[in-house]
DNA sequence: TTATTAATCAATAAATTAATTGAATAATTG
DNA sequence: CAATTATTCAATTAATTTATTGATTAATAA
C-alpha cells in the first residue's frame, strides 16, 4: 500500500478497509453470529467452526475497522456488533449480491426457495398475529443465542432437537419459525421439517437482529 | 478457497466476493466515476490516474460481481454502474466508515470540514431555491462528466478553470457547487476558492449521482 | 489490405492475506 | 503463589491480489 497522498485517496483507503473486513466468508459468519448478541471468542469460534486463534484474529480485523467492539468480562473478551449501522451495511451487501450475482439467485431459487415455497411472514404481520394470540413463534437458534435475546412468547427448540421435541409444539398450531437472518438456513429447514410432519409452518422474513433493530419488543434470558 | 459445501457457506462466499470487489481504493474510485455516467475504459483510467490495462482489469473485477455492466459501442467498451442499488451500497459503506473509523472522522474534521465551515445545502433546499430562481448552480466536475448528465440550469466550470473563468459567475450570486458525491473534493475546494474571492458559496450535500437517484430532474449534453 | 485505435489477455514480481501451530499473556481460582 | 482458563501474539506456509509490461484481439478507417 503506497502512502496515501490526497485526502480523497485517504478516504477511499478507509472505505476500502471496511470493505476488506467484510470480504471474507468466515468474517461475515462471525458478524451474523455477533448480530444475535454479545459473545466470547470461544463461543463464536465454536459456532462458526473456526479455531479459537483464527476466530480471534478475524475478530480483531473486524474490530480494527470498527465493525465490532469488545469488552473484558473476567476471563472472557466479549465481542458485539458496533451498532445497527452494521446491520444495514450487511443488508445492503446482501441486497446487492442478491440482485446482481447470478450465483446467489441460483442458490436462492434452487435451495432456499425450494425449501419454502410459500411467502415468508413479514414482521408487521407477525406482530399482528402475536397480538391476537394466533401464532406459535418458534426460535430455532442454539440456546446461547436465544438466551441473549429473542422474540416475546417465542419457544426455543434448536433445529437439531426439533424432531425429538415435536410435542412441545401444540398440535394444530400456526407456527412461525425464525433464526439469525434472511438467509439463515435453520428456519428454512425447520419449516420444511414441520411441514413434513404434518404441521402448518411458515418462516419469518429475516431474523432476530432485524426484529430488534426495527425497535420491536425483545425478551432476554430464560435460557439457562 | 476451499470448495464451498453448505448453501450457507456458498451464500457467504458470494457476499464476500461482492465485498472483495469493493475492497480496493482504485475500484471505489472507478465506481464513483461510473456513477457520473457511462464511460469508456480509457476515460476512467485517465480520470482515476490508472494505466489502461490496470483499469481494465479492475473494471472486470467489478463486472464479475455484477456491480458494473458494459456494452460495446464501436471501438469502445462502455462501462456503467449496474443500477442504483450500488449507490446505496456505497452510501452504506461510507456511512459505516464515517461513524466507526476514527481515521475517517479525523479526515472529515480536519480536511473536509475546515474547508467548509457552513452546513451543506440539502437537495430539497436546492430544489426550492432553483424553483425560485435564487441560486447559481455550479458543476465543478470535468466536462465529460457534466456532458453525461447534470443538474438543470447548472453551469459547468471545472475546478481547475474556476479562477480563470470567475467572470462567468454573476457577481453577488448565491452559488451552490456540487460534484461527484458526498466526499468529492472538487466542490469543497470550489466553495473555499469562491469565498476567498469574496463570493457567497455553499456546497450541495453529496453529488450528481445521488441527485439523479433521488428522481430529481437531470439534463444531458450541452457539453461539446 | 494495412494501419490505427481501444481494450483485453498473459506472465511476472511484490505485497497481502489466511490458517495453523505453539508460545506468551492476563485474569481468576484453589 | 501455582494452576487453570480465555485470549492474543508470533512465526510459518500457502494462496491471493496488485500493478506492470508487452503481446494479442476486435473494430474501424485509410
Amino acid at each position: 500500500m503506497p502512502e496515501p497522498i490526497s485526502p480523497k485517496q485517504s478516504m477511499l483507503e478507509q472505505f476500502a478497509a471496511v470493505a476488506k473486513a467484510l470480504a471474507s466468508a468466515p468474517r461475515l459468519d462471525l458478524l451474523e453470529l455477533l448480530a444475535q448478541g454479545e459473545r466470547g471468542v470461544e463461543g463464536v469460534a465454536a459456532a462458526a467452526g473456526l479455531s479459537v486463534a483464527n476466530a480471534s484474529q478475524h475478530l480483531q480485523v473486524l474490530r480494527r475497522v470498527g465493525l465490532v467492539v469488545s469488552r473484558k468480562a473476567g476471563l472472557q473478551v466479549l465481542y458485539s456488533l458496533a451498532d445497527d449501522d452494521v446491520l444495514e451495511l450487511l443488508a445492503a451487501l446482501r441486497r446487492t449480491a442478491e440482485r446482481h450475482v447470478a450465483e446467489v439467485d441460483r442458490l436462492v431459487r434452487g435451495y432456499f426457495h425450494e425449501k419454502d415455497a410459500l411467502e415468508p411472514v413479514s414482521r408487521q404481520d407477525l406482530v399482528r398475529r402475536m397480538r391476537d394470540g394466533l401464532v406459535t413463534v418458534l426460535d430455532v437458534r442454539p440456546p446461547e443465542e436465544y438466551a441473549a435475546g429473542h422474540l416475546p412468547t417465542s419457544v426455543n427448540i434448536p433445529l437439531k432437537e426439533l424432531h425429538r421435541r415435536l410435542d412441545e409444539v401444540p398440535e394444530g398450531a400456526d407456527v412461525v419459525a425464525y433464526c439469525r437472518g434472511p438467509y439463515c438456513v435453520l428456519a428454512f429447514e425447520a419449516v420444511a421439517a414441520l411441514r413434513q410432519m404434518g404441521r402448518t409452518a411458515r418462516r419469518l422474513e429475516d431474523g432476530f437482529p432485524e426484529w430488534r433493530a426495527a425497535g420491536l419488543p425483545v425478551e432476554k434470558g430464560t435460557g439457562a
